[in-house]
DNA sequence: AGCACGCCGACT
DNA sequence: GTCGGCGTGCTC
């Protein structure tokens, strides 16, 4: 008989990140179970947090007295014990606190927020009851600093007694339902009885008598179209019908409800064996991963549905990932199209009550189907016999804060446990994915050619080295002005990439240099003519734009460099027959900015889209004949390893947006080297090559894929402290790791300053280190104390950014 | 995290 | 002599 059960509190610091042992009551020894939240005592006084029950057992691990569990907060589980382990195995893997793993799991409805009151003690004086005024209790959260200190003393003189209280924000929607109480023949009495005035009687009786024989019990909302909601409660009361509040899950597709299912596409002769391949392992229920290495518009998404229902006939569920940028109504669309109702879909865009409920859906089992972005990877689907994830080279699968997980490993992980097969999606796949094919790792599939046989675009380089002697203007050369024109006159649209948001990069005086640079972070400010200020695109500090010179009084202040505002003023200078739309975070900041800009794009209304990276992903538009870049080489200089393969990436991408449709495509690529072997191989749609020779140069370097790599991060709010930190912890690293590690650094930050605090560096590159993680552990167990005195330490496996 | 215990300066 | 400052250490 179970009595004891493990929990994990909501205390995430190192020395609470264990379970600890509580007794199960003698009412919830039937009910509790691992996987629900609990409400319990924790440490001296009356401090109560919440936990999770992480395991059940006959045996006390601890030696004192143990205190019970007050309540459970949940009626079944909310996290299933597969879903458990992987919150256990995800806080190894990315050393992080068992409690924000399972948190990060769990749908932000479901966190517990606990608040302290006060009410007065028996022993309460007079002058005691005046605070807490005509309540008789007060929210401790709500008080000011002032008002807290008397209310504190009262409780340490016992006066006031505090009480923890958990608030669960897990809301159900409801909607009210006429449920008919009478039969026919009663109904059809009450009409003759009723006085020959009283029409809206009349109507509702006659409604409820066709209800009643439908056996319909229809919902408020509907009905109150023709009779009034007063007339409802009014038959409510006169015990005609019951109002009954039933649960719905709030839709974030309501547009989408109750549309036609497609069928599946006649498969080409590229795409049959690849779902024939796949198919079969999902049949064998074989834990294979698949990298399908497939060029823009050679039909992956049809492949990734049709493998899905294979998945689904046989009675297993779905796991797809895409790139929050490229989960837009149109993608969401596509699967709900070919899945119904069985679709649930999970991405940052959905209100926390839409997620909470697409969330209860997967975990009721009544969707079968997840689309999702990142965190979709924690879908709570049972039985999971297929997972994809899209576009698996994007860094966005690679969560920046603990626990920094990869979406990507999470889901092998996941598709391990379930016997279920991995599809991993690009056209562009990471170095690691690509190398673990050539090794045999995994299973290499490939869509070389898009469907209907459309040729890729023609890639011309411009080199801007020369532009300007040709008659280039501000930042577009010659050619690329042309081209332009062209499509402006043949009524045809364009797009243009550019990597830099804001108007320019910089101001600068031209008297004495001076830069104005963020107050909070060492760097310089980015210019917005809409917002007329400067602002930082870390921290989000805004000033307005100097006049003089902040340091030399001088007037000669000016902008250098470009960003998406500058070029889309220019362009309205040199083309103003053309309407521009601009695309970047500033323009879509708002919820739902995103897509309302591609829509407008697509109904015709602007001729050229401008805009950040976000364009380059996953739009599609048919009369997109022309794709400039206005600056290639913005990534390469980036002191980072992936800089090539970002570069390689984008520049493939967007080049994949020109001619879908029948008209061809033309790409024209600015860049200052137009040597770069990264430019010249995605002018050549040249992935392969760009695989080879890319690899030649990690192995070089020792970088991944050959070796594993781990950031370590130390801030502090004094420089110097920071520093001495690091150099300490890089000594102890270094002490336990073997000869074949490599330590790069310490370093300052690449900013070396952000909000307020200073940031030193290294980085780990390892083949095989046994001694790392308990290293690491020990590196957080020690390093906790000296939180309290400003340090952050963060450890990051396998960091997206170097820098 | 938060709470209590514990050991040193300015007050009744 | 005591009230209270916040350093230290523990929480089933």
């Amino acid at each position: 008989m179970p009595k004891i059960a493990k929990v994990i509190v909501d205390v995430p610091t190192m020395q609470t990140d264990r379970p600890f042992d509580y007794l199960i009551p003698a009412v919830l020894s039937d009910t509790i179970q691992p996987g629900m939240r609990v409400w319990v005592q924790f440490g001296k006084g009356a401090r109560k947090v919440s936990g999770m029950v992480v395991a059940i057992s006959q045996h006390a691990d601890y030696a004192g007295t143990l205190k019970p569990i007050l309540t459970t907060l949940d009626y079944a589980p909310v996290l299933n014990p597969e879903l458990l382990a992987l919150s256990q195995w995800l806080a190894q893997t990315t050393y992080a606190f068992w409690i924000t793993c399972i948190q990060t799991m769990l749908p932000a409805r479901l966190k517990v927020d606990t608040d302290k009151w006060v009410h007065a003690s028996a022993t309460a004086s007079p002058q005691t009851l005046k605070l807490l005024g005509a309540q008789a209790e007060l929210a401790l959260a709500e008080l000011t600093p002032q008002a807290l200190a008397p209310v504190m003393k009262a409780v340490q003189q016992g006066e006031l007694t505090v009480e923890y209280r958990a608030h669960d924000r897990a809301r159900v929607k409801t909607e009210d339902h006429v449920v008919p109480l009478l039969d026919i023949a009663d109904y059809d009495q009450l009409l003759t009885e009723l006085r020959k005035n009283a029409k809206q009687k009349a109507h509702l009786l006659n409604a409820l008598m066709t209800w009643v024989t439908r056996a319909e019990t229809p919902a408020v909302k509907q009905v109150t179209q023709t009779i009034p909601r007063t007339q409802l409660t009014q038959a409510a009361k006169a015990g005609w019908l019951r109002l009954e509040a039933r649960e719905v899950y709030r839709d974030p597709y309501p547009q989408l409800a109750n549309q036609a299912l497609t069928t599946a596409l006649p498969l080409t002769p590229e795409q049959a064996p690849v779902v024939a391949t796949v198919g079969a392992a999902v049949a064998a229920e074989q834990a294979k991963t698949f990298l399908l290495e497939g060029v823009t518009g050679s039909g992956k998404t049809e492949v990734y549905l049709q493998i899905i229902a294979q998945a689904l006939a046989k009675g297993r569920t779905a796991l797809m990932l895409v790139p929050e940028i490229a989960l837009t109504p149109q993608m969401v669309q596509r699967v709900r199209g070919r899945f119904g109702a069985a679709v649930a879909v999970m991405h940052s865009g959905l209100s926390e009550g839409e997620k909470f409920d697409e969330w209860r859906r997967i975990q009721r089992g009544e969707a079968q189907v997840v689309v999702g972005a990142r965190s979709a990877a924690f879908a709570p689907l049972r039985n999971i016999g297929i997972c994809i994830i899209d576009e698996e080279h994007e860094s966005s699968y690679k969560q920046a804060d603990a626990p920094r997980y990869h979406a990507r490993d999470v889901v092998l992980h996941r598709a391990q446990s379930a016997h279920a097969p991995v599809v991993l999606g690009s056209a562009t796949p990471s170095l690691e994915s690509r190398a673990r094919a050539e090794k045999g790792v995994y299973t290499l599939l490939r869509l070389p050619h898009r469907i209907n046989q459309q040729p890729l675009p023609q890639v011309h380089l411009i080199d801007m080295r020369q532009a300007y002697q040709q008659g280039g203007r501000d930042d577009f050369s010659a050619p690329l002005l042309a081209a332009l024109a062209k499509r402006v006159s043949r009524h045809e649209q364009s797009v243009l990439l550019l990597n830099r948001r804001g108007y320019s990069a910089f101001v600068m005086c031209r008297e004495c240099g001076y830069k104005v640079m963020c107050p909070n972070c060492d760097i310089s400010l980015t210019l917005h003519m809409d917002t007329h200020s400067l602002r930082c695109h870390y921290c989000g500090h805004e000033e307005a734009i100097p006049q003089t010179c902040p340091s030399c009084g001088s007037k000669k202040i000016r902008y250098y460099g470009t960003g998406t505002q500058k070029v889309e003023a220019s362009l309205n200078q040199l083309l103003p027959q053309a309407r521009v739309l601009r695309m970047d975070v500033d323009t879509t900041r708002r919820k739902g900015g995103h897509a309302k800009l591609l829509k407008a794009f697509g109904a015709h209304q602007a001729d050229i889209l401008l805009g950040t990276q976000m364009i380059a992903k996953g739009l599609d538009f048919p009369d997109v004949t022309l794709v400039g870049v206005i600056n290639a080489d913005t990534g390469l200089g980036l002191p980072d390893f992936r800089a090539s393969e970002r570069t390689f990436q984008l520049l493939t991408q967007v080049a994949g947006r020109a001619g879908r449709a029948d008209k061809p495509g033309e790409v024209l690529i600015q860049t200052f080297n137009p040597e770069h072997y990264a430019i010249r191989f995605a002018q050549a749609h040249d992935y392969e090559g760009f695989f080879y020779a890319e690899m030649a140069i990690r192995h070089r370097g020792d970088y991944p894929p050959y070796y594993y790599t781990l950031k370590l991060t130390v801030s502090h709010q004094t420089e110097t402290k920071a520093a001495k930190a690091i150099y300490s912890l890089a000594q102890q690293v270094t002490a336990a790791l073997s000869p074949d590690a490599r330590v790069l650094g310490p370093t300052p930050g690449a900013i070396a300053r952000l909000k307020n605090r200073y940031f030193y560096q290294m980085v780990i590159k390892y083949k095989h280190e046994p001694n790392l993680g308990a290293v690491l552990t020990q590196i957080l167990d020690e390093t906790q104390s000296s939180v309290k005195n400003g340090f952050q330490v963060a450890i990051d496996p396998e960091p997206q950014d170097f820098i």
